[in-house]
DNA sequence: CGGCATCCACATGGATACTG
DNA sequence: CAGTATCCATGTGGATGCCG
């Protein structure tokens, strides 16, 4: 009854509302493209995933990795103690948000160009 | 080539893409929920559209709705001086946010609980 | 009605260095 | 390898009041 086509959600005053839940949790600058990368990847590793995104400092991605631990995005592993391993990848909710990042993606290409920012 | 369910898109290093174009796009506080309303209403007033928005002070809904204009998102129009008002709508642009939004707001639905913050 | 001016608080992120 | 510890600069938003 939400995708009709129609709009029924509100999202006025003080009232919670999923549009601007689902803003908030992909409003850090590095979320998005670590839920491309694991999306693209499977899962990674934290250096790893480092390179991947590229350009991102140990710190800030060690507080987006927790951020997304804690929201259910991303799952943690240790893989190995001896030489010590992690292993980062989506989770169920993680992966659901595919379509959202996709249509991003898609009005991304078709809208912005490098030399509009 | 790029919505074939695949994903091509690299979003590496200091390289521009256009996921992180878009998540910046959409990452100020009050973005989807403006773009949400507007698509909703068609236009609004400036104190029409803070009352639809609802919790927003008029400085930082000015700030926004400026930031939109330099995007080609949000259109003004001043559209009459006796008694000044203007209209706010979308911009072509701004209309083909209409399945990312969906998309945000479907996965909230599903994912997310008044409960969960 | 449709803003702008001010001031302030806090969130977020970058650089660098260091650790188990 | 996988982070943590500092420090600092900037971004972002809220409250309030005033103006044409």
């Amino acid at each position: 009854m939400s995708d009709d086509g129609k709009m029924p959600v509100k999202c006025s005053g003080e009232e919670w509302c999923p549009l601007t839940a689902t803003a908030n949790m992909m409003s850090k600058k590095w979320h998005p493209v670590i839920i491309h990368r694991l999306l693209d990847s499977g899962s990674s590793g934290f250096n790893e995933l480092k390179d991947e995104v590229g350009g991102v400092s140990s710190k800030v991605l060690s507080e987006s990795l927790e951020d997304l631990e804690e929201k259910n995005i991303v799952n943690r592993e240790v893989i190995s103690e001896k030489p010590f391993r992690v292993k980062y990848s989506l989770t169920e909710r993680g992966q659901e948000l595919e379509s959202t990042v996709q249509e991003m993606i898609k009005w991304g290409e078709k809208n912005l160009k490098q030399a509009d920012e």
